[in-house]
DNA sequence: AGGGCATTGACCACTTTGGTCAATTTAATA
DNA sequence: TATTAAATTGACCAAAGTGGTCAATGCCCT
């Protein structure tokens, strides 16, 4: 792969993991400009001069990191399967393929926890000068064509009136919703602040939930 | 009313909106340490020296908004209803009573539309020097009993095996998410900037979740 | 030993910070 | 209209924070 940033590439993984989470954390958190390099190289344990040394400027290194998050969401319902070979397009169940991407997205926020906040902020920024080149590269993107969760999907299976699209999006927001219920429950239950999430508490809430979506809203007979 | 912050309450109405909305916005978007009072009085319109003649510290500033807002919230579920004699409670059927919610919580976000983000960032609120205080309203305002949704409700009408407080959930997740929606599509269709959401657009999406989900979820007999 | 990269943090000029206050405007009263 | 008290302003302040630099150092490989 050939990369600008050769110098940050070559850093060994679990330095260049904290690199990566600090930004996402902290310009997730506060946005472009209220974020502060002081803070992240704090966050990442590294020196201020590294990171200028790995990125040259706060702007490459935020848009670097758009960029990278961007490829990962893209991988997320684009890539491949368990299996590394098959797409989860082999399934055509709706809940099975569902399964498949909880998996993956799983990985993810193991992986990158703030990523998410990252990449649904960073399309807002106001920022003047970071603004048309995050477009840029949505434009960019924008070009490719994702594989489609409904590509060849057994819709069927649903109950006549009952959207699948409007599942989908709903069953989204229930995995939003949850992880946000469990932060706050951890929060005022006084557990240490830097407490990580249980994700096996997530992840059986979740399923609670789209499990009683399925069961209400799929065919009985396809139960 | 006893206040403490009288030279703010004697404002005319529309100041007092702004000054309210504009600390919503900014603590909201920011946290408490990285919002700053210059941002704060131009989104309200008027001076750095009446805001601190007003409140006397950002502190005393970010506290009052957040037990307004706190208080705004308790209203939301437990303050009369359209008739302002009779509560919500009297209806004992679950949408209807979402309905009713529906209306204050459309009333209120008209009024202060970035009061939700507002108290939803607060109470992880990091600095040392607001947090104890947040912690602090957080007990006073939890001592008060506050109306209970499922009080006298029919949760006989669901389908056996169906949470209601789950679907309740599931309901709130779905407006929040409708919202974030609708502005997300308005960003990426280049709308200006700062185009107000079409609440219509909102309520009628949002009436089409609550509809697949209480077609869905209650017994056939009570549709 | 020495050459080249990686890493550091003190340092820079500059901006922004929360907060102050003398001066001015506004509004009410006499 | 004159007097006074309250409301409002923005220039100003010291202090902290900003993105970015760079000489010095550490580290590894011939």
């Amino acid at each position: 792969m050939i990369c600008i940033y050769e110098r940050f590439e070559n850093l060994d993984e679990a330095k260049k993991h904290a690199i990566l989470n600090a930004g996402f954390r902290i310009f997730g958190e506060y946005g472009y400009s209220k974020a502060s390099i002081e803070d992240m190289v704090k966050e990442a344990g590294i020196s201020k001069g590294s990171l200028f040394y790995y990125f040259g400027s706060k702007k490459n290194y935020f848009l670097f990191l758009y960029e990278y998050a961007a490829n990962m969401m893209k991988q997320l319902v684009d890539g491949p399967g368990e299996d590394r070979i098959s797409s989860y397009l082999d399934k055509t169940d709706f809940f099975e393929r569902l399964e498949d991407i909880k998996n993956r997205k799983m990985k993810m926020t193991i992986l990158h926890p703030y990523m998410g906040d990252f990449i649904k902020k960073a399309p807002f920024e106001a920022a003047k000068d970071v603004y048309k080149d995050i477009q840029l590269i949505n434009q960019r993107l924008a070009h490719e064509r994702i594989t489609d969760f409904f590509d060849n999907l057994d819709v069927y299976k649903f109950k006549d009136g009952v959207d699948p699209y409007m599942v989908l999006q709903l069953i989204s927001w229930c995995s939003e919703g949850v992880v946000n219920q469990i932060q706050l429950k951890n929060l005022i239950s006084q557990k240490d602040k830097n407490t990580e999430l249980d994700y096996n508490e997530v992840i059986q809430l979740y399923d609670k939930y789209v499990d009683m979506i399925k069961r209400n809203f799929y065919k009985e007979e396809y139960l």
